[in-house]
DNA sequence: TATGAATGAGTTTTCATTCAT
DNA sequence: AATGAATGAAAACTCATTCAT
């Protein structure tokens, strides 16, 4: 019974997360969720209580992944070699992006329609984003004495890291519909630790 | 008369644009827009076709505006010198930022109401976010036997510089709501310069 | 609940009868239906897609009752006697007076409304009136032979005789308010029998 | 000065015809109206109170035309011979189908659109159908006693005249788009003697 | 719990008419 | 007299939400 209705949930969630990606939030009917779920219309307002609460459901469960794999990071940018870092970083750029890709719809739907002005998400946008941007930055001052990165304000340095990441990756699965993990992953730990190494490269000369 | 008309058109633009920016595009009703702009229900369809329509017309102002900046950037990563690539580079990042916080309401409604997903704008969104991934690669593969720089994939490569540039600007224009276009320029530049040495650094090592 | 369904689209198509009588099908609006049916606007969405529906389903009501009617009329003509091919005019002429009288405001919404120019049903009034010149037409052309009736040309003989018919029935319907179906009917029947004779009493004489 | 307003006043009616005729008056817009006749929007309310009033306008012209026409025929169904009636009705017939065809606009404009039920038109339409109705009926009955003719009740007996003239010669104009005015004519005084002859027929035999 | 028919508030759009120029 | 931009009332239609079964 439990159960049953722990699949009706499922269902609804699926569809949703289909539609709101094909059509957007706003284009996307309560009719169109309950029909490709397969239940009536009232049912829908058994398990939420509103289209919103559907779309924060579904940015919550992104968020949960996401802040999960945040945490295991501790050591992004830590080591004791130029090379352990980069690897570091590597590590990380490839498992968000594998991350991303796995989870694609759900992404898009959180980073474009949350982000989408005068949603009423942008707020949970907001603070995703800016909370990706302070763990990147916190990541960052906490390695500034250790001489393999350089920067001069590490929440401009993490904006950018997270721009670059984000941004290039929806390039390459929206528009090009084509994301090579491994290489894309790689070429973005290499530039990140170009962009991070000015001083150091300065100095090293 | 006719100056009448360009007033008016310019009421209902300069309305539709700060309502799409506060709102968003599927929340703004055409009667917020001519109830700001000052004119009766009727006077919008003298001017504009439908909703749909202000927004393209919003977006093409902008993009005249952005391609404009674009060409008269022949010589972005250019120069005899690393410092010369430098200075350029930072010239394109303070020119284009400038411009991007002056016209913020437009870019804003461009880049994030029109990329939002089921948006009818969707198309030029990625028409425009494409031409500007492929002029920018275009100036990278020039440049490429300069040695100043470096890169494996000048697509890639553009669109990590276009990422980071927007959505680091977005983040503080949007979240900060504060933009040192002096520092976040120069940084840019710098991140930049640093992301495209990556083998040039390792080979003079 | 099917029952409840098929009550409501009676109410509906009831209150469009009677509107569309009243005021014509231009001027009916759907609330001015809903209203009268005494159901909700989105419920009329739930059962026709548009105004224009609605009345094709009236229309489409009459049309099957009018066709039935024309079957059963395969003898309209025929008889081995003067008096008997009037006998079967007569009945004719009858039971569509008839017919029509009962159907009153069906009659006048299809013959007058859908005959309207520029009306959106001109097309399928044009055919409904063809068809029933056609079928006339036919039962004319069967009975040539016997000597009873006389013409030229069955189709324009088939056109007078329905516009005799047609419009001297909403004369009294509609101006005069009052039908009198035993005499209108036998001096239909009579001048139809008069008009198909003239050759034949020239001959005779 | 005042022709230039004569020429005005006859583009606008112009233009008002063939769209009426066209689209039907509720289709016709009062920008199609002034677009076709070449005049301003404004410039049509120099003339006109409303679209009501051009229609208004165009019937009475058609009016004008047809009651003078009915006028001249004093002596239908007059006649001391069988043959004299005959001519006078044939007369009558070929000059009537001829003003409306010569007319078929206007003619159908006031036949149909004003017929429509719910139309504001419909009290000067049943004017005009009843006023017609009425004067063939007082020539039926002016000449009963001549023996030429034979009907229990004009007026009923006018009502079917005028039905088959009406719609037969629609039918043809409108469906057919072709009326052979003398075969037509002279087939609907055939019809018209021998829908009148009943009684006299069956005297004579 | 599940259904789906019914609701009615909310939005876009049209177009006859007015009026300043 | 002529213009045509501006007006705003009116109407069709959509769809999230409710509720009786």
């Amino acid at each position: 019974m439990i159960e049953r209705q722990e699949q009706k949930l499922k269902q609804l969630v699926g569809a949703a997360v289909d539609l709101f990606y094909e059509k957007g939030f706003q284009s996307t009917r309560i009719s169109d969720i309950v029909g490709k779920a397969g239940v009536a219309q009232g049912t829908f307002y058994l398990y939420f209580k509103s289209k919103e609460e559907v779309f924060l459901h579904i940015c919550n469960e992104f968020t949960q992944l996401f802040s999960a794999l945040l945490e295991e990071t501790q050591d992004l940018f830590t080591g004791s070699s130029h090379e352990e870092v980069h690897k570091n970083v590597h590590q990380f750029t490839h498992r968000l992006i594998t991350m991303f890709t796995t989870n694609g719809k759900m992404a898009k739907i959180l980073f474009f329609e949350g982000g989408s002005y005068g949603g009423q998400f942008r707020k949970v946008y907001e603070g995703i984003y800016t909370g990706f941007v302070d763990i990147v930055a916190r990541r960052l001052e906490k390695n500034r004495q250790t001489g393999y990165i350089s920067f001069e304000d590490a929440e401009t340095e993490a904006s950018f890291l997270i721009g670059m990441f984000d941004r290039s990756l929806f390039y390459f699965m929206d528009v090009k519909k084509k994301v090579d993990i491994d290489a894309l992953s790689r070429r973005m730990a290499d530039f990140i630790m170009g962009g991070l190494s000015k001083n150091t490269r300065d100095i090293r000369k």
